[in-house]
DNA sequence: CGGAAAATTGACGGACCTCAAAATCTGTGG
DNA sequence: CCACAGATTTTGAGGTCCGTCAATTTTCCG
């Protein structure tokens, strides 16, 4: 696969772990891998797992459930800077405390590991590289998305980003968020979300919605528009 | 200092290495820090480092001068990811190969280590470390300044971060950017990022430039604009 | 079923982009 | 030192995509 031809194109990174990384063994490590330094946490929809200035004194885990990684300003706008889905490693902070807050958007179960013990637990400290390139990876696509001049553009990246396969046609994907929380992380407005989500169900390029579930119908299309290559009805 | 009160603002984090991660000691490095792996570069501004899709098996830091990473699309678009100055490392990338190019904006020395050999070197991937999180940060706050929505906050927070002080109330600094650098750095048009800096100089916020410098009038109110608390003229 | 939250849809305005031309800066060679 | 060509910057006029405001409909859960 030709890496420099997909990476300079403005597609988000999917939010789930990259399975090349390879996954903490539950079993493992509840049984022998200091198991009192970790703990593991179950967690609602909407609620923080840290906020912006909380001691930054561990390194988490989505097993399952998505997490936003966001910053609120003092006038009461929100920034989602990523979202992390199963697998993925978070709470990296250059501080003492948090920079970011970290809030569920579905139902999570959260694996926590003291910072202070990751010296010591070199299979969960090779992971924690790995994921922080990993984010770093991820934010130089957000970066490079927000570049990207239309609302169609990013709105359609989001929902590849979603796929379960990057080359699916058709597929039904788990949509966690509302259209206000897409266009906080899209730098959009809530109804230019909306309008973008309708113009792609009128295109054909969605199906039909139901509850938190989006059927996409053509997946090369919605390629196609995520890289700005066409905008006509 | 109130950690959390700074970071919610939309300030670009200043382009040179945080202070508290130790430099380098060059002397030692060059006489017993396995002289052989670290290699050093003088290049010409302008110049590329390396390209998207270059084989990634070095970590770069810049000694002197500045640098850019980022991405070039297909139609010609180009998005500016990342300026980095002295002391800082970069290069890192998720892949064999870079998912970003890196080029020259001034006269660089430039310092290159191998990342085979970084495991027996500690004192360089300690701060291989420590860069990757810095790295994490600044994305993080280039995404939120892009989620700023004027072009006046955008353009006052670049200027920001090159005041050598925070705090600074007057200075000259050196602006190693085009018109057109800035704005593929704050997704702006040159055009845009143009009428602002005269908008600026008119407001008496920045003087007159010469060559590659231009002076800081007004620092306290610089940041303001930058946080947006105040758009008139 | 019913109230609240979320999503949709419409009309309007504005900040920024596009296109274009003029002015200024920079470096090179005579 | 000056002339000149190319690149960069400035400035202007006009258009548009998206944001703002508002009303309505749909969905979600208790």
């Amino acid at each position: 696969m030709d890496v420099a031809a997909k990476s300079h194109l403005p597609h988000l990174s999917p939010f789930v772990a990259d399975p090349r990384v390879p996954p903490i063994d539950l079993e493992r490590l509840a049984d022998r891998d200091a198991p009192e330094a970790a703990w593991s946490l179950r967690i609602p929809a909407r609620h923080t797992i840290f906020a912006e200035g909380d001691p930054a004194d561990g390194v988490f885990e989505t097993s399952e459930g998505s997490v936003m990684i966001l910053r609120r300003l003092p006038d009461g706008r929100r920034k989602i800077i990523d979202i992390v889905g199963p697998g993925c490693l978070f709470g990296f902070s250059k501080e003492r405390r948090h920079d970011c807050s970290a809030e569920s958007l579905s139902p999570c179960m959260i694996f926590a590991y003291e910072r202070a013990t990751l010296p010591w637990r070199p299979t969960i400290s090779a992971r924690v590289s790995a994921a922080m390139i990993n984010e770093i990876h991820r934010l130089r696509d957000v970066i490079a998305l927000l570049g990207c001049k239309t609302a169609m553009e990013r709105v359609a990246s989001f929902f590849v980003a979603l796929l379960p396969d990057p080359d699916a046609r058709r597929a039904t994907v788990a949509v966690p968020v509302t259209r206000g929380e897409m266009a906080d992380y899209l730098d959009l407005t809530l109804e230019t979300v909306s309008r973008n989500v309708a113009k792609l169900k009128r295109m054909s390029v969605l199906g039909e919605e139901e509850s938190d579930e989006i059927k996409v119908l053509d997946g090369a299309r919605l390629r196609a528009l995520a890289r700005g290559e066409e905008a006509e009805e």
